[in-house]
DNA sequence: TTCGTTAAGTTAACACTGTTAACCTATTCA
DNA sequence: TGAATAGGTTAACAGTGTTAACTTAACGAA
């Protein structure tokens, strides 16, 4: 691994990335990903241990792209309420944007996670922290009432996640408008956070 | 298909379950599961047109129990939010109860959901048009604030949903404790819900 | 300059996978 | 009695992830 990591792990994840986008999970095969790449299908093993290793890399390049899409939208911003508004919006925006970087940070299983370097998991936790401390100076100005501003992050975060998920999976009900459904979750969700005096000033 | 629906299949979906219970989907073959049925591979495609659709016939048996427990936990319930509440945790409780069973609902991705014949989803909807109703009942009894009940239904779900598919994909901070994180959750999203007035008798 | 080492790839093979075509056998019904 | 059909089987195809064994090229030391 020491003039290894230059070139064809690289070209191997643009690939794969690219092929991801075109034609989803379903047909990404090492072989298939070995010809785009024009080599072996061997050779992609001498640069990750096996195809869950491949995924875990592609999974890392999209939680920092969300990650910095999400810092990106909460920059500039001062209101807490609207740091979160911020967020929320920015994370539904980048899931329907890219719904194959998204999956690919969802698609690892619970089996699979436990040997998925922990370390790599502070990236993904940018986006709580930035959350969390929102939540903490919303709670701090007297804006929100919420007991752990940690578990309150993730909580948002997980409903959110559930929500694009529906989405994303043509779940919906076909009565159901998937804007106003998304608007009017977001709403709920931030509803939930609010004391009962902002819940006036909230439109 | 006369009289051939009346033992193989049911079998086959018999042992299909019971190995996923035991080994969850990663290795569940055809092969695997014929030779459990004492069977050969070739002899399941007598019964079902392709894996797919034997997930789609365990998927069905999944809802069908998910919605049988939801009624059970709403039944002599006549407060609103109190069956909502009952909803909510019941939901929960089977997800945590029957890991596999639940997966096995939203195993289906995108692509062949479209070819899922919707009248089969008639069954999954039962759960959602309770909790609408609960909800409306709410909001003509001046409890809840809600625009669309069928929207908040779903909304709620997808919610719930999201939650649940974090805790079971070990994805929570570890310094967050599971019952806290739920109980918080079930507590943010029921409040997304209420009046202010409300808010203040929720405990 | 030659030699051994190592990096970076290859070919061949294993043990699987879902699925189909072709064949067999027992039962049912005219 | 004989044809049709339900309910299987065996053999095979095309694909999968992965490993072992082999090749080739580059480099550093003797």
């Amino acid at each position: 691994m020491t003039k290894l990591d230059n070139n064809l792990r690289d070209r191997i994840l643009e690939k794969s990335k690219a092929m991801l986008l075109e034609n989803g999970f379903k047909g990404l095969s090492m072989r298939k990903i070995a010809k785009e790449t024009g080599v072996t299908a061997t050779s992609i093993y001498l640069h990750f241990d096996n195809k869950d290793h491949l995924l875990h890399a592609l999974m890392e390049q999209a939680i920092e792209h969300l990650s910095k899409s999400i810092e990106k939208a909460a920059l500039g911003l001062t209101d807490a309420v609207e740091i979160i508004e911020a967020i929320i919006r920015s994370y539904i925006h980048f899931a329907l944007k890219h719904p194959m970087e998204y999956q690919v940070i969802y698609l690892v299983k619970t089996e699979e996670m436990a040997r998925y370097p922990k370390e790599k998991f502070r990236k993904a936790r940018r986006g709580y922290e930035l959350l969390s401390k929102a939540i903490q100076q919303g709670v701090d100005k007297g804006e929100l009432e919420v007991e752990n501003p940690l578990i309150s992050a993730y909580s948002i975060w997980a409903q959110l996640h559930g929500i694009i998920s529906v989405v994303m999976n043509n779940r919906l009900d076909k009565r159901i408008d998937t804007q106003e459904f998304l608007n009017s979750s977001i709403e709920h969700i931030l509803h939930g956070f609010l004391l009962r005096t902002a819940v006036n000033d909230f439109k």
